[in-house]
DNA sequence: GAGCGCTGTCATCCT
DNA sequence: GCAGGATGACAGCGC
C-alpha cells in the first residue's frame, strides 16, 4: 500500500507541477511540505513534516501524507488526478464564502478566510485578507479545488475562525507556520506562475485570433464585465460580520426544505467526475439567461467585439480586467480551454477559480473536494460550493430565493462578508454608460446621417447597376488588342450597325453608363482582368463581407465608347478614300483632308496594325503624310485610351464612394448593437445592484445584522482594496464588541 | 471673365 | 525596336 501511496502522491505532485507550468492553477499546497525543510522532490521529507504536523492536533486534514491518504481508494485517486485535466473556470461567478460551522457550536468564523482547520474547529491557520484576495485573485481558489485529502467521500467541515481567536491557541506555531509557508508558496509559486502566464497571454492578446477567442470566451462568461471602465467588476459576496456564521443545519435546511434541484445540484452535487461525465446537462442552468442563449454565438460575439473596438482606449482596461482574469486562471493555454469550450468552462468544478476571473461567482470557503451534500454528517458544515464554476443566475427567481431565505435564529453560523466589491452601478456605472451611450448615440445619428447622404450615391449606383451587366462582344471591339485581324472588318461592321453614337466626337465617359450593353464583359484594353491586376486590393476590399459589391461596367474599349463617328462600315465596306465630311471634321480630319489623305482618319486609327500597314503599302504617300497618318493614328488611339482611363477612374471613384457607403451602414448597425448590448448590460447591473438590496436588507431583517448600505454596493477597486477596507470593517466591528 | 468640367493631346512609362 | 495601352499633365473649348 505503501508503494501505492506514494506512486499516486507524487504523480499527482507531479502532475499538479507540470499542469502549473503550463499555466493552469493546480492547488498543489496539500501535496506540498511546510516551509521548514523544503524538498519538494523529497516525498520522505514532505511526509516527515507533514505527520509531524498530522499527528499534532491542528493537523487534522492538513497533509495528504496522512493516512486519510492512504485510505483513499486508488479508482478516487485516479479520478482526481483525471479532474486535474479539468481547468476550465468560468468567469462569471459570484464568490461567497456562506457557511462555516463548527461541531463543537464555537464556531465563530472568519469572514471568507481562507485557513487550515482541525476538526474540531481549532485554530489551525489563518490567513488575512490579502492573502485570501491573493488566493482568490490569482489562483488562492486553488485551495477550494480537488484536495483528495480533504475528501472523506462525504460531508465537508469548512470553519473558519478569527485571527483573535486564532492568536488565542496555544501550540500553533507549527501549523502557522505552515501556513504561512503555504501562503509564501501561493504567491512565490502560484501567483508567480500565473503571472508568468498572464505574460505569456497579454503577449498574444494582440493577436485578432486571440482577441476573438478571449471575447468569445469571455462574452460567454462574463456577462458582468464592465465594458465602459474595462474593468472586471470584482463582486465577491462575503460575510457581513465576523461573528456570526450560517449553521450547516441552516444550509442543510435550506438545501433539504427550499433550494431547487437544479441549483441544489450547483452547490452540492460537485461531483467533478459526474460533472465530466454529462457536463451539458448542466450547461443549460449555468448558462446566464441575461444573454441570449438563442442567439448566434457569431452574432454575439461580434456584438462584443464591436463594444469593445468602439469603446476605444478602454479596450486596454478591459483587456487588462480580461487579462488579469485570463491569466489568473492559468494563461493562455487554459484560456484556450475555456474559450473552446465556454460550456465545459462552466461546469469544470474541480478545478480552482479566481474571484478576479469571477465577478459574480458563488463560492464556499471550503476545503472539501468532492463538493458534495452528506446530510449523514451532523458535525459538518454545509459545502455550498466549490469554489470553481459555481454561477448562480441573479435572475433566476430559485437562486434570488436561496440567497433570501430565512436564516435560523438558531444557526450559528452566517453569511459573512456579504459586500460587493463593487460600488451601486447605478452610481458608478451608470454615468459611464450614459455617456458612452450617448457618445455612441451621436455616432450611431452621424452615421445614419451619412448614410443617408450616401443613399443618393447608392441608388445611383443601384441604377446604373442595372445596366452593368450589359456589356459588348469583346471581339467586336475594333480597337480590342486581340481582336483578331480576320474579324476585324465584319464585327465592327455588325457592331456600327448596332450601335448609333449621338454624340459628335469623342462619346463621354461620364455618360457610359447611361448606354445598354451586352453580358459578355468588358471589352477593349480595359478588361476586367486588368482591372483584377491593377486593383487587387481595392476589389479584394470590395468583396469584402460588409461590402456589397455592385458591378461596375468596365468596358471602356468598347466601340461605343470609342471616338466613332462614322459607322465602322464606311472604311470596311466603301473604298479607302477619303470621304468628306464637313460637318464632322476634327483637327485631324482637317490635317489629313488638307494633305489629300486617301484614308477616313477613323480607317487610320482603328484599323489593326497590318491591316493599317497594307494600307498603307497600298498608296503612293509622302513622307509628311505618313507621318500625319500615324500622328493620327497614335493622337486617335490616345484619345481612346485617354477616355477609357478617365473612364476607370470614375468608375473607381464610385466605388470608393460605394464602398464608403457599405462601410457607414455597417458601421451603424455596429452602433445600434452595441447600444443594444450596452443597454443588456445595463439591465444586468440594474438587477445584480437590485439583488444585493435585497439580500442586505433581508439580511438586515432577519439576521439583524447591521450593516451599511456600502456594504453591499459595488466598489471598484482590486480585491486588496476591499479586502483591506473588509478588514477595517471587520476590526471596527471586534472594537465595538 | 472666372471657374468648372469635358475633351484632346503630349509625354512618359510599361507591356 | 515598334505598337499600343495607361496615365499624368496641360491646354482648349463650351457652359
Amino acid at each position: 500500500m505503501q508503494p501505492l501511496k506514494k506512486y499516486f502522491t507524487e504523480g499527482l505532485i507531479q502532475v499538479a507541477i507540470v499542469l502549473s507550468l503550463a499555466g493552469m492553477h493546480v492547488d498543489v499546497d496539500p501535496y506540498l511540505p511546510p516551509p521548514h525543510n523544503i524538498n519538494i522532490q523529497s516525498p520522505d521529507l514532505t511526509q516527515t513534516q507533514f505527520g509531524k504536523l498530522k499527528n499534532s492536533p491542528q493537523g487534522y486534514g492538513l497533509h495528504m501524507k496522512s493516512p486519510d491518504v492512504a485510505s483513499v481508494p486508488a479508482p478516487r485517486l485516479m479520478h482526481w488526478v483525471r479532474s486535474l485535466q479539468h481547468l476550465n473556470v468560468p468567469s462569471a461567478q459570484l464568490e461567497a464564502w456562506l457557511v462555516h460551522s463548527e461541531s463543537d457550536n464555537s464556531g465563530t468564523t472568519l469572514p471568507s478566510l481562507t485557513g487550515s482547520w482541525d476538526v474540531d474547529g481549532d485554530l489551525v491557520d489563518m490567513e488575512d485578507s490579502a492573502s485570501l484576495n491573493l488566493r482568490m485573485g490569482v489562483g488562492g481558489n486553488g485551495e477550494l479545488g480537488n484536495d483528495p485529502f480533504m475528501d472523506d467521500g462525504g460531508l465537508r467541515v469548512v470553519t473558519t475562525h478569527s485571527r483573535n481567536q486564532m492568536d488565542s491557541e496555544d501550540g500553533k506555531e507549527e501549523v502557522d507556520e505552515f501556513s504561512l509557508w503555504r501562503q509564501e508558496f501561493n504567491q512565490n509559486m502560484n501567483h508567480d506562475q500565473l503571472l508568468q502566464g498572464q505574460n505569456q497571454y497579454f503577449s498574444l492578446l494582440n493577436e485578432d485570433d486571440e482577441d476573438e477567442l478571449m471575447m468569445d470566451g469571455w462574452r460567454h462568461a462574463n456577462p458582468f464585465f464592465n465594458p465602459l471602465n474595462g474593468m472586471q467588476e470584482d463582486v465577491q459576496f462575503t460575510g457581513l460580520q465576523e461573528d456570526n456564521s450560517l449553521s450547516t443545519e441552516e444550509c442543510l435546511q435550506l438545501l433539504e426544505a427550499g433550494f431547487p434541484l437544479g441549483h441544489e445540484q450547483y452547490l452540492t452535487d460537485l461531483d467533478p467526475v459526474r460533472m465530466d461525465e454529462d457536463p451539458l446537462q448542466h450547461h443549460g442552468s449555468l448558462y446566464s439567461p441575461l444573454l441570449s442563449r438563442q442567439e448566434p454565438v457569431l452574432d454575439l460575439e461580434e456584438q462584443w467585439q464591436d463594444v469593445f473596438s468602439v469603446l476605444g482606449p478602454q479596450d486596454t482596461n478591459a483587456d487588462d480586467s480580461l487579462d488579469s482574469s485570463h491569466s489568473s486562471n492559468g494563461g493562455r493555454s487554459r484560456e484556450t480551454r475555456n474559450f473552446e469550450n465556454p460550456i465545459q468552462q462552466n461546469l469544470s468544478f474541480d478545478q480552482p477559480s479566481f474571484s478576479r476571473s469571477s465577478p459574480i461567482s458563488f463560492a464556499s470557503e471550503t476545503a472539501a473536494r468532492d463538493n458534495s451534500y452528506n446530510s449523514n454528517q451532523d458535525d459538518t458544515s454545509l459545502n455550498v460550493s466549490n469554489s470553481s464554476n459555481v454561477n448562480l443566475n441573479f435572475n433566476d427567481p430559485d437562486i434570488i430565493d436561496f440567497l433570501l431565505s430565512p436564516i435560523s435564529e438558531s444557526s450559528n453560523g452566517i453569511i459573512r462578508s456579504f459586500s460587493v466589491e463593487e460600488p451601486s452601478q447605478s452610481g458608478l456605472f451608470q454615468p459611464l454608460l450614459e455617456e458612452s451611450m450617448l457618445g455612441e448615440n451621436s455616432l450611431l445619428d452621424l452615421a445614419l446621417h451619412n448614410g443617408s447622404g450616401h443613399s443618393e450615391v447608392s441608388k445611383k449606383e443601384d441604377q446604373t447597376d442595372s445596366d452593368s451587366g450589359l456589356s459588348l462582344d469583346y471581339s467586336q471591339s475594333p480597337v480590342s488588342p486581340n481582336r483578331s485581324e480576320s474579324s476585324c472588318c465584319s464585327s465592327s461592321s455588325s457592331v456600327s450597325s448596332t450601335f448609333s453614337f449621338p454624340e459628335v466626337g469623342a462619346v463621354g465617359y461620364t455618360r457610359i453608363k447611361e448606354e445598354p450593353m451586352d453580358e459578355e464583359g468588358a471589352v477593349g484594353g480595359y478588361t476586367p482582368e486588368l482591372n483584377k491586376m491593377d486593383y487587387t486590393n481595392y476589389m479584394q476590399f470590395q468583396y469584402s463581407p460588409w461590402f456589397e459589391h455592385i458591378g461596375h461596367d468596365h468596358t471602356y474599349n468598347h466601340p461605343h465608347y470609342t471616338n466613332q463617328r462614322k459607322p465602322f462600315n464606311e472604311y470596311s465596306e466603301e473604298p479607302l478614300e477619303y470621304k468628306l465630311q464637313e460637318d464632322l471634321d476634327t483637327k485631324d480630319e482637317k490635317r489629313a483632308r488638307a494633305m489629300r489623305i486617301p484614308f477616313s482618319t477613323d480607317h487610320i486609327i482603328n484599323l489593326p496594325v497590318e491591316e493599317f500597314n497594307e494600307l498603307l503599302a497600298k498608296h503612293r504617300l509622302s513622307e509628311a503624310q505618313l507621318t500625319l497618318i500615324r500622328d493620327i493614328r497614335r493622337r486617335g488611339k490616345n484619345k481612346v485610351a485617354a477616355q477609357n482611363c478617365r473612364r476607370r477612374k470614375i468608375d473607381i471613384l464610385q466605388d470608393l464612394e460605394h464602398s464608403v457607403d457599405g462601410l457607414q451602414r455597417h458601421r451603424a448597425r455596429l452602433l445600434r448593437e452595441k447600444l443594444d448590448v450596452l443597454h443588456s448590460v445595463r439591465e444586468m447591473k440594474q438587477r445584480l445592484n437590485d439583488l444585493y438590496q435585497e439580500v442586505r436588507s433581508r439580511l438586515v431583517e432577519v439576521e439583524r445584522i447591521p450593516c451599511s448600505a456600502m456594504d453591499f454596493a459595488l466598489q471598484p477597486g482590486n480585491d486588496d482594496h476591499v479586502s483591506k477596507s473588509r478588514r477595517k470593517s471587520g476590526k471596527k466591528q471586534k472594537d465595538k464588541e
